[in-house]
This record gives C-alpha cells, sequence and structure tokens, in this order.
DNA sequence: CTGACGGGTGAGCAAGCGCTCACTCAGCCT
DNA sequence: AGGCTGAGTGAGCGCTTGCTCACCCGTCAG
C-alpha cells in the first residue's frame, strides 16, 4: 500500500476539460422546450417533482401554465425527457472518455473518474433529478432510465475487467467495485454545492486518486498523459 | 499498494453484529406514534414526502386520516421526527464504533465502515427518508438535522487525522476524504435492494476493504480482532 | 358513580393542482 | 389579401390535499 499522500492526482500538462463534461444535456432542443426543461430542472432539483407544479415550471420558462401543454403532454413527460437527456449525456460521457486510442486501464478509469465527477459536479443540478427522481417517472420512462444506467455501468465495469486481466487492478468482485466507484462519483451531485471550497476540478482529481486506491492500482499510473 | 484482490476484509472470528446497527429508530415511540413514523417512512421512501398523503399515512398505522393529528401537528412535523431519529442513530452509531478500548484508527474506521454500511443497507427505507428529504423539512428540522450530520462527519474525519498523525494512514486532505467516505456509505441507502446478491454484512466487509485502500492504509490492519 | 382526559372519528372546508378548451395572434405561403 | 398553422393565453373544471371541528368512547381516579 503506497504511503504518499492521496493528494489530487496532477496531470502532466494542464489541459481543458473536454468538451463533454461541459455540453449542456439539452442543447439541442427547441427554444421553448429548452427554457421549459431548464426551467423544470430547477425546479425539481430543488422542491423535488412532486412538489413542483407546472405554474412554477411555466413561470420559469416564461410561458402562462397552459403554455406548457403546448410543447409537452404533462408534468410526468418533462421528467421523462429530463431523465432521458440526462442519462444520454452521462453515457455518452462515459463511452467518450473510455474509448479511443489504447491506452492503460488504470489510465482510462482515472480519466473517466475524472469527467464523471466533474459533469456531476457542474451539472449537479440535472443530475441530481436525474439520480434522485427515478421513482417518480411513469413505467416506460423509468425503464429507458434503468436501461440507459446498465450500459454506462457495463462500460465502465468492462474497463476494469480489461484491468484486472492485464494485472493491472486487484479486483476480486469487479462488479460490487465498478458499483462502488459509480455510487461514489454519483453522490457528488447531491452534497456538492457551489459556494464550496473545492472546484469541481479539484474534487475530480482526489477522486480519480481514490478510486485509483480502490481498485488496487498504482496511482502513478493515473497520470501519464493523455 | 497491494496487489491482494480486495476481496472482503475476514475478521479473525464470526461475531455478531453489534446490537446497535439493529436498534430501531422509532423503538423508543409509543405505540401510536411508531406506527404513524413506521408508515410515514414506508410511504416517503417509497414516493417522497410531497408525494405521500396523510390519508396514506394514516391508512398505514391503521387510523383516520384526522387520527394523525392527535400525535403530530402536522404531515411536516412526522417527517421532521423521521429526520431526528434518523440522525440521531446514525450518530450514536458512529460514536459507539469509534469509542472503547484503545485500537489503531484502521481497526476503528474499517469498524465504523462496516457499521455505518450495514446499518444503511439493513434501514435502508428510514436512510433514504433522512439522506433525501432533507429539503422537505421545516427549517428548524432542517437546522437540527445539518448539525447532527457535522457532528457524525467530525467523528469520522477526527479519527481519520489521528490515523495521519500515527502515520497509519496516507492521507493529505482529511476533511474532503472523510467527505468521500461518508459519500460512499450513505450512497448505499439510494442502490441497496433486499433482493440483490449481497447481503449486507457482504457489502460492509467490500466496503471496508475499498475505504481503508482509499485512506491508504495496510488492509491487513483492519482485521485484528476488536 | 361521575367527571376528566386521552385517543380517535366522520364530515367537510379552503386552497391548490394538473390539465382542458375556446380563443387569439403572428408569421408564412399561395 | 386571405387562409392556414403553430404557439400561446385566460378562464375554469374536477379532483385531491392537509387540516379543522364537533363529537364519541373507553379508562381511570376521586
Amino acid at each position: 500500500m503506497s504511503t504518499a499522500p492521496p493528494h489530487a492526482v496532477r496531470r502532466a500538462s494542464t489541459r481543458a476539460a473536454p468538451p463533454q463534461v461541459d455540453e449542456d444535456a439539452f442543447a439541442d432542443l427547441p427554444d421553448t422546450a429548452r427554457r421549459i426543461v431548464r426551467g423544470a430542472v430547477e425546479a425539481f432539483a430543488a422542491r423535488g417533482f412532486h412538489a413542483t407544479t407546472t405554474r412554477d415550471i411555466a413561470r420559469r420558462a416564461g410561458l402562462s401554465p397552459a403554455g406548457l401543454y403546448v410543447h409537452y403532454p404533462s408534468k410526468a413527460a418533462v421528467l421523462g425527457q429530463v431523465s432521458r437527456l440526462g442519462h444520454e449525456r452521462a453515457l455518452a460521457l462515459v463511452s467518450e472518455s473510455l474509448s479511443g486510442e489504447q491506452r492503460p486501464s488504470v489510465t482510462r478509469l482515472a480519466a473517466v473518474v475524472r469527467d464523471f465527477v466533474t459533469w456531476h459536479a457542474r451539472h449537479h443540478t440535472t443530475a441530481r433529478v436525474v439520480q434522485n427522481e427515478l421513482d417518480a417517472l411513469a413505467p416506460l420512462d423509468r425503464a429507458a432510465a434503468v436501461d440507459l444506467r446498465r450500459r454506462t455501468e457495463a462500460l465502465v465495469e468492462a474497463e476494469v475487467r480489461r484491468g484486472v486481466a492485464r494485472g493491472e487492478l486487484a479486483v476480486a468482485d469487479p462488479h460490487a467495485v465498478t458499483r462502488a466507484v459509480l455510487s461514489l462519483c454519483i453522490d457528488v451531485a447531491r452534497w456538492y454545492d457551489p459556494a464550496g471550497r473545492e472546484s469541481p476540478t479539484e474534487i475530480a482529481d482526489l477522486y480519480a486518486t481514490l478510486v485509483l486506491r480502490m481498485l488496487g492500482a498504482d496511482p502513478a499510473r493515473g497520470t501519464e498523459t493523455r
């Protein structure tokens, strides 16, 4: 076990966050629908789905309450849209983080943790809704969300298994450990506060270090230039 | 960094879970109030505070809707009671886990993680309410919850700092790492499913191992007999 | 026995909710 | 210019909700 303190793993060079971390999950929506969804996300995150009124969403979007129904058939459909786009963003992020040139699993996993954590912190409002309101989703929307989550988890688990097979990682139960790793990253959305003392990037770096330790990897491997 | 796979840390002897892990947070309430609170916890956990009706709570408790108000002044007061008792239980658990005879910090922290995780899994319904409904609490109840959470976190952080000072742990920022450790344990309540393949104890053992790695401890230390 | 008290009820209130509907209006196309 | 379409509105509906209130009943102490 390394005796080096777990300071945030410093990268060989300063790099901008990858574009996908900053991408807005709702950017492609038409203007009014986007205002509705953004207003809904704020209200859902602050008050929960059920305590959010259609009047509140409409006001935030600059519409009358009836205007909401021009674009969405129901309040629940708005939540379904938020959930689907949020989960798709998360899956795309993880997929992109893990793809590309051949690199050690340790490097890839450090990168995916950084990106995932950064996204959860920066988009903590959206992520909070995506994580916390599964039970409020209509059945079809919920099934879609569960599927997307499983696919995201499977990508990470596959990389953990590759790392184990290559002798880079020391993990006895890749499934359980992957779940713990993702749990750690996801929970950032619950506690993260923009007024806190650390930036999303600092938290992401620390988490990359912690996760590599969880995986039994040599943390120095995670600092290799990408 | 150890190359041993992170299997669940096996203890030198099989021990029953400490009594505090199994203690019911609501055991000391009068009969009817206890039925109300238990019914409320089930409904709040499944549907959220706002989507839970007083009629639902009353029905679960075997009362008429008006009967609820004989014991609690409002629906929100029921939530306040759940939150306070749940947080007090968590604090007591951590406090008891960390107290007693002199032992290495590594051993203590492994124990507190085991107990905390076991409690969150076994009482995942209560824990889910306690963790997820902070924003639904009335201001005074919320302030009380925040205080209890800080005290719980402070206990664990103090032990991490002791471990660092004694050279048992390799942690650069005890505060941030403690928060990550507690985050990992708390999130169990969100994903834990009694129908899953692992028991609370198995999850707790795995988590003790993972946390000791996060802390940069030699995992063999965590298996010392308590 | 009687009155007080605690626990509980049925009925119903005021407020608010998600949603509908008839209608308006601006922009675009022929 | 006229017609059509899509976006949006004000008004209001039926229903639900948290809660109140007058009343009931069983128990217990004096």
